[in-house]
DNA sequence: GTGGTCTAGACCACC
DNA sequence: GTGGTCTAGACCACG
């Protein structure tokens, strides 16, 4: 598990976090009953505070997406596979919609704005199908 | 002009403000040379504090769109279409590449971006094409 | 709206906060659209760092009993006084509960728990009847 | 001696451990001079670290319900049974406690609270009068 | 060792 | 002025 953060991105630390295990889980990289990294481990690899750890870990755990062992760490419940996906689906489709409020009261087409993902979906260096994804 | 503002939105109000008028200037809403309500009618109406209108007017005399007349109110400068244009699509841009961000890390394919782009473009009713939007 | 803390008790400091500010909007003393105390007045007022203050506001915000009005500070939102009373009874079922699962394990009567709950209700100095509590 | 420990609920492993023989003893499960299960015998059958079933033994000998016979184990103290049973009623009077601060400052009224334990009883199966405990 | 809570103090964007 | 985020460092209960 590769974890990596943006420090100049607006989105809150311990959000990318929570982001980046939601999209473990959906991905199966995370699997049920896998410990998480340590809190202390975590943020030394990441080089933040051991609370913003926490905190989204503790976020994580509302969620239901992972459950405290006590004394022994974080393991990822039992129906947190399905939860996340829908995160993540959830997520996007926000993203989406943002773009697509802005595009259609800024006056665009839809083919210009197609056009304009495709263009920055090739800059991001994305795959280009489902299949190219699970490869 | 007619504004309306989302005070549940994460997005600033004054950044509201300013793309409400970017837009204005972009479609042609707004010429050259008409006067922008001043302050405080526009605070009244929006029902937010002056201070929040004077900074987004401060933001669009910054970047050229707006200039203050003095003693009269705020004008469309002279090349606020062609500049309003450019950062009509710049904003859609920037929205798209967090967009596309979240999805590639996310593990979503293009063919699923895309498809959920015309999905939620049906939904908020846009134009499909450039002819269409010109017509 | 007056506070108190418990700092003995082993419930946190900020879901005590929690609790209060629910048990006030249930109760009517908070009504939709009322504003809390800042978090550094609450923060003074129940001498506890200003983040205690403010991880419980953020909690009832996520649970739609506050509401953010950026720069302003929390508001009731809309729809809190139906989800207060619900958490109030959930919150009491709860422990409730506890009590009982421990009183039937441990091969009490009913009626020597309902004895029990009376004298510790007077120790409590708590109100006797419905009436009595809206009186 | 049947165990069931939850290792979702608040309570502390150890805790429900001690909570477990106490009521044993308190009903007669376990008689004085009989012996406890070894800590690692228990510790295998209810899948915990034998430090936390040696924690639980510790507060039980400190308690003087149990006490060490070196070399053999832990056995059940003379003056147990009495001891625990005081425990037991001292333990459910601590629940009540908690949960009757918790509804009074909620704003509910004795008949409530009396209404909800009686709900909350029979959904649990208890006995009704402490003739039909002893039947 | 694990996570959970709290404090103190800093900086930020927003109104 | 408002809340939101982050850091640093402390203490605690639990296993």
């Amino acid at each position: 598990m590769r974890f990596a953060l943006d420090t100049t991105s607006p989105v809150p630390l311990y959000e990318q976090i929570v982001h980046q295990v939601v999209f473990a889980v959906a991905s199966g990289d995370l699997g049920v009953g896998d410990m998480t990294p340590s809190v202390r481990d975590l943020s030394q690899q990441l080089i933040v505070n051991a609370n913003t750890v926490a905190r989204a870990y503790q976020e994580l755990e509302r969620e239901q997406v992972l459950e405290a062992r006590r004394g022994l760490g974080m393991a990822v419940a039992a129906g947190a596979p399905e939860i996340c996906r829908d995160r993540r689906k959830t997520l996007v489709r926000g993203r989406v919609e943002d773009m697509v409020r802005e595009a259609v009261s800024g006056g665009l087409s839809l083919d210009e704005v197609l056009a304009l993902v495709e263009a920055e979906w090739r800059k991001a260096g994305g795959a280009n199908s489902a299949a190219e994804v699970r490869a």
